[in-house]
DNA sequence: ATAGGGTTAG
């Protein structure tokens, strides 16, 4: 029976190392500690159900398994331990993500034996319930909630966040109300729902609202305010925290203002998260934020730092990791690098694609990234916004007017990808310094939304190349408008008149500048560029 | 000890 083969493997290594594995979060290692026995004579540690259900969990993490259950479900039943209640729930849990016919025919046809059977039974209906309501089957989860002959505050807690998730947040509420008993994640499960569906004030009086808030209720409301931009709200809610140790809402913040164009508050964040006192060590997603962060803002000296500081922890590189160190070497010009990192991607989809695209524009590498996007559309991986970035600043930097114009109208046409703020400037920038002026300028008056003074830059960019003053007086005057006190743009008006010998419009130019207090220039001169 | 709630890349 399997309890007396439970009590002399419970603490045995191979139980130990598998569960440690599997708590870690390393479902490969917890796998291969246990396949790896096979070759060693542990017979007896192998059959233990604990190490068993471990591996079981740590299957049901990795992405594709419909095969592995079954060979699972077949292991299970040759060692006798399909009836012990740990592995059996494991089983079901396994089964009921992709398959939940087999995992309640596991439950009604074989189940599980012993004193904990009754609470195994739970269990697995709860992960039974979990997965119909992940995949949307609302009816038929509602109907299991309704059969179970006994529910705890799991099943109700998943059933409100299944409600709430799916819009049906009137009808989550009311089952919300009737909960003979709430926890933390019951209020979050509502809090969460409020947030997906664009209530973010209401979510935020639910927050105020809850008796005991877990660390996850703090997060899911910064989380939320993150994707909605509101940057200071997340921050606030964050210092207000006082749990410092908790590496979620570390990444949360830091992700947070990486992801809303604070790549320096974003870097700070996770300077004062090394500091000493603060007891938790940042992870490999921690490590995509920063990573993505340092090539945000150009620092390619302490990204590479991060990138040394992070091997000597040991991190593993997973494939977020990987892309955001992708986009971090092309931009400091190892393109080897980024290939080399790309290649060895698990699993390649649209977001390292076009990081990859994109590195190779950057770096003039145009048959290099014709070469991904093909790869790309033969793997029926769709492109997007940023794909096209990439493509067209490929084509822009090897000057090929008319591929890029094809590009553009392709982008829209077949991918029905409206063209954004970034297209429009490299299509004027390559427009422009093709020497077609007024067809930049048409496009910009095309655009339907309102040009940044960047747009407008690559056409006073373009007025200076080919020294056209009229056009360059009209632009720059744009660029003020849209940019005051950005002096770059000044300079860039300033070279056009010493271009075209108009000393006397360099010396009043000068002049608005010192008043403005902008004398300061940086590097360039326009005497020189005479 | 098996179930549910959160964080990552262009």
């Amino acid at each position: 029976m399997p309890t007396s083969t439970a009590a002399s493997c419970v603490n045995s290594p191979l139980t130990l190392a598998i569960r440690a594995a599997a708590d870690q979060g390393r479902p490969r290692r917890a796998i291969a500690l246990y396949v790896s026995s096979f070759r060693s004579d542990a017979a007896a540690h192998r059959s233990c159900p604990f190490a068993l259900a471990a591996v079981l969990k740590s299957v049901s993490r990795l992405p594709a398994h419909a095969l592995a259950a079954a060979s699972f479900h077949a292991h299970l039943l040759r060692l006798g331990l399909l009836a012990h209640p740990y592995p059996h729930a494991a089983l079901a849990h396994l089964y009921s993500r992709d398959h939940p016919d087999a995992a309640r025919s596991l439950l009604d046809e074989t189940p599980p034996a012993g004193a904990r059977s009754a609470h195994s039974l739970l269990v697995s209906r709860n992960s039974l319930l979990a997965s119909l309501l992940r995949s949307g089957d609302l009816p038929a989860a509602r109907a299991l909630f309704d059969q179970m002959p006994v529910r705890d505050v799991v099943s109700w807690n998943s059933m409100v966040a299944g409600l709430a998730k799916a819009g049906r947040l009137d009808c989550a509420i009311e089952l919300f109300h009737q909960m003979p008993e709430r926890n933390a994640a019951s209020w979050n499960a509502v809090m969460c729902g409020l947030i997906a569906h664009g209530h973010l004030a209401r979510a935020r009086e639910w927050f105020e609202q809850m008796p005991v808030r877990s660390n996850v209720s703090w997060i899911t409301m910064i989380s939320g305010y993150a994707k909605a931009g509101d940057v200071q709200a997340a921050a606030s809610l964050f210092e207000r925290m006082e749990n410092q140790n908790d590496l979620y809402a570390w990444n949360a913040m830091i992700a947070c203002y990486g992801q809303n164009g604070c790549a320096r508050e974003a870097i700070s964040v996770f300077i004062r998260m090394l500091k000493p006192h603060i007891c938790v060590l940042p992870n490999e997603k921690t490590f995509s934020s920063v990573i993505s962060a340092c090539s945000q803002l150009g620092n390619l000296r302490f990204g590479l730092w991060v990138e040394s500081f992070m091997c000597s922890l040991g991190i593993e590189l997973d494939d977020h990791l990987r892309t955001a160190l992708v986009d971090l070497y092309t931009k400091s010009g190892r393109i080897d690098n980024a290939f080399k990192l790309f290649r060895g991607l698990r699993t390649r989809d649209v977001v390292s694609y076009s990081a990859m695209i994109v590195g190779c524009g950057m770096n003039g590498k145009l048959s290099e990234a014709i070469g991904l996007f093909k790869e790309m559309s033969d793997a029926k991986i769709v492109p997007n916004a940023v794909t096209f970035v990439g493509l067209l600043s490929a084509y822009n930097h090897a000057g090929l007017m008319e591929e890029a114009r094809a590009c553009f109208a392709f982008m829209s046409s077949k991918y029905n990808i409206r063209p954004s703020m970034e297209h429009y400037t490299i299509m004027v920038d390559l427009l422009g310094r093709s020497g077609k002026l007024d067809e930049a300028f048409q496009l910009i008056m095309k655009m339907p939304m309102q040009p940044h003074a960047s747009v407008w830059g690559a056409l006073l960019l373009a007025c200076r190349l080919h020294t056209n003053v009229e056009l360059g007086e009209m632009v720059a005057s744009k660029c003020f408008e849209l940019a005051p006190g950005e002096s770059g743009y000044y300079i860039l008006l300033g070279n056009i008149y010493a271009q075209a010998n108009k000393w006397d419009k360099v010396k009043s130019l000068r002049k608005t500048m010192m008043e403005m207090g902008l004398s300061k220039m940086p590097g360039s001169s326009w005497v020189q560029a005479a």
